[in-house]
DNA sequence: CTCGAATTTCAAAAACTTCTGAAACTGCTT
DNA sequence: AAGCAGTTTCAGAAGTTTTTGAAATTCGAG
């Protein structure tokens, strides 16, 4: 069976091996922008693939088109789902599984910093706690360090309550912060 | 001569070990927090260090302290020189550099806001422009393609023009921005 | 229930990053 | 201008993360 049997109406034909091209560049860049963020390079190519092809690939397509093992695609597949950054879809008569990436790009940052909201600022929020309680209430140098990890702690809570209210899953929260932030003086 | 002749006013002598210790267990919870962000744990640790202490430091008590050699101390101090959140200092008669930590936290979480985004959103933008450009105009897959990377590159410049607006170096830029945003229904 | 296609897991290998320590360098002091 | 305290550099060692590929597992269809 052919890999791919023109998925849509075929355009001019010398356009797609440009396209192609293009989608690979991108894929590359996005990829460097990832391994910057906590992400693995792969994931964010894989990423970068399915957001910018905007169709549904399975895990053969991922693997053919990014030269990477079987392995490693169902990882970096599996590691985006648990982000909510991609999802997963199915063709009829077809018992293989698609992935096609949130093309909303709003939607995308929000899953994005509601996922690193959760796994960086909590933990780390929750040990400062714990260091707050565990501190002495006399004696000078324990009084400025008491200061400190309080206006650490104010900060992160001001960040945590900001990112509940403008990067929840619906809705147009963040687009409307940056609107607001853009137009104030 | 005794490495740290009582530094400042000795509080009660039963707390110091305990100080230390507090010290010690924010250094390792703001080191886990580093290696989740681009920075290296060490590079972590040994601001949280200058951070929390609130005092200058020389490369030997930061070497001591944190038990790593002479090598990463120097690194790792360099880069956040670097990053502009320690500086250096110098005392009276001693030909040593020492090192305090940045204490305003806004202005900390400034110089970050900063440098990541010209580390990152910077050649990011960069990038998405040269593919962009070299993009035909015409056929529809091309087209759709276009499309997505212009929503890309309209939030990157949404996210560096916010940048430049409320992370300048000086000022209470971002301070303001989250209480607006606080405030906002 | 059995077959087989599709997916996941995982131990070992490869690739990459960080760390060390000794040597090279810098520039102050006498 | 020699000595020296302090700092930086860097090649290799240690440690960590990522990737592979083959085996185990899942799951739908017959």
């Amino acid at each position: 069976m052919a890999r791919r049997p023109s998925p849509e109406p075929a355009g001019p034909a010398h356009h797609d091996a440009e396209l192609r091209d293009l989608q690979d560049r991108f894929v590359a860049a996005w990829g460097q922008m990832g391994s910057v963020w906590g992400i693995s390079r792969t994931m964010a190519e894989v990423h970068a693939l399915l957001y910018v092809t905007g169709q549904p690939l399975c895990t053969d397509d991922v693997m053919e088109r990014l030269q990477i093992s079987r392995g490693n695609a169902s990882m970096s597949l599996r590691a985006l789902l648990d982000w909510g950054i991609i999802a997963r879809t199915h063709k009829r008569g077809d018992r293989k599984e698609y992935f096609v990436a949130e093309q909303d790009v709003w939607a995308m940052v929000r899953a994005i910093l509601r996922e690193r909201l959760k796994r960086e600022v909590n933990p780390l929020l929750a040990s400062l706690y714990e260091i707050r309680e565990d501190a002495p209430r006399d004696g000078e140098a324990i009084a400025e360090h008491n200061a400190r990890l309080d206006a650490l702690i104010e900060f992160f809570e001001t960040a945590e309550s900001l990112g509940q209210r403008f990067a929840g899953p619906a809705g147009a929260g963040l687009e409307k912060a940056a609107r607001l932030l853009t137009r104030a003086l």
